[in-house]
DNA sequence: CGTGTCGTTGAGCGCTTTCAACCCTGGTGG
DNA sequence: CCACCAGGGTTGAAAGCGCTCAACGACACG
């Protein structure tokens, strides 16, 4: 069991040696962190109090793994604060991206409801606190309430098409377009023909959603910025017009390697 | 500058002129035919003769479109013969498939259950026969019979972990490997070093859902067999050592461009 | 025997990756 | 206060891989 980190893809400097740390809290504190999350959202007050019975809290240091790719997992996985990473290592080093899962957010339920390995490894982006819902209770109350069964049924249905609209943009031709489609694709609501977005990460791990390296993603984003689409300041992206960023997403663009003109 | 063929995703050179033709049959014929198929394995007969009174039975000539990316869905599809290809298509008018529907298989419960528009284009690969079943009365099953909701939830959290094996599929970082993966996930429950086996559908379409094109599918199949990895007969193929198929799949192959040694 | 579909093969180019060095920021300790 | 360091990000140069375009081959069908 030394050479764990050998399996993993990216280097772990360091090694964490406590990963992960189960806390003892009360039942009733639980169930009122619980509550609080948007995962449960319109549930019956008695549902999340089930559920809280087979609650645990986890705390996890920031890079250490909470699940391998291949594991079966026993348990559902919520986040209260901080941000996991799900993705799946490459046979290079590298890995894909397939979610970064934020506070109140959720990952593991058709693992549990299907008994089968989680597809993905998990590892915290940053310090992390999650919930930790027994698979055995989760599967029970699955079984024994309609209005549960509804809510997976829904989350998941939600998540699929997710997935698909990530497949999308990952399948768009040119990098240049797969960041234009991504950008678009956070536009928050509103008439204006621009907008500003935080990035919901870090650009390494978009990048990686993205099916790029952290250099393209990087590149395009400058290019766009010198082309006029966007402006860029940290993590903080201005999209100046939206239709003309939209255009260049359906359309796609040359790339001139000289800067001429 | 004209950019009107942007577009348009695929050519649409044969324009079918009867797409689809709404099958009138009976009702105990449609129950018939349904309970025949894969989908409906195991299920309550009282269940199969509710939904077989809003289902229709469905004629499509090969090539002809059946949903298109965009539109919302009124009905929950099943193949009962022929093959639905799902594809998202692409602004450099190629596609990226996601999904091949054969015999016994169905698509769309997600845009159903959430009411979004549907991601992908669906169209017959071959001449298909189906059977819709309509929204509304699949919705409403789904409402009053926990054991719907149960079959829903496990059939869409397999199609949400198969998804995801996909992506992984794809997300390799040389196509050698793409394709070497593929062929694993393919294989056969037998022991044996080796094993054969038949292309689900067109290389085409395979070469699509790998991301690849069909060229460089071409390639990789004729690259692995020169090298001994396998036969290729048509649309059968011969796996030699699946250990050593696996092996590629991992480490990857330097694909040197001169055939010397 | 033409025609259409499917697949293979060849040649060339351009994008993306890789490797490398460098920059910038925030935190830490002397 | 500043030197130092680590983590995240940017930029440059080179090379390889996959795509595109095009022609050809195999096969089925009318």
């Amino acid at each position: 069991m030394t050479m764990a980190w050998l399996l993993l893809g990216t280097n772990v400097t360091s090694l964490t040696r406590v990963p992960m740390n189960f806390m003892t809290i009360s039942p009733s504190q639980i169930q009122d962190t619980m509550s609080r999350l948007r995962y449960f959202e319109g549930w019956d007050r008695e549902q999340v109090v089930r559920l809280a019975a087979g609650a645990k809290q986890i705390t996890l240091e920031k890079k250490s793994k909470l699940v391998s790719k291949g594991e079966l997992i026993d348990a559902l996985y919520i986040v209260v604060s901080g941000q996991l990473r799900l993705f799946i290592p490459l046979p290079n080093g590298s890995e894909r991206v397939i979610a970064l899962v934020d506070r109140g957010e959720s990952f593991g339920e058709p693992c549990l409801i299907q008994a089968e390995p989680c597809p993905y490894d998990a590892v915290a982006g940053k310090d992390c606190h999650l919930i930790a819902i027994d698979g055995m209770v989760y599967r029970r109350e699955l079984r024994q309430n309609p209005a549960m069964a509804d809510n997976a049924l829904a989350l998941i249905s939600r998540r699929l098409l997710q997935t698909l609209r990530d497949i999308e943009i990952c399948a768009q031709p040119s990098s240049v377009q797969r960041v234009a489609r991504y950008l678009m694709h956070l536009e928050p609501a509103t008439q204006d023909v621009g907008f500003e977005i935080r990035l919901p990460a870090l650009k390494r791990d978009i990048a990686a959603k993205l099916g790029l390296s952290q250099e393209t993603f990087s590149r395009m984003l400058a290019f766009l910025a010198q082309q006029g689409f966007i402006q860029v300041t940290g993590g903080n992206v201005r999209v100046d017009d939206r239709h003309r960023l939209q255009l260049l997403a359906s359309a796609g663009c040359p790339m001139e390697t000289d800067a001429k003109n």
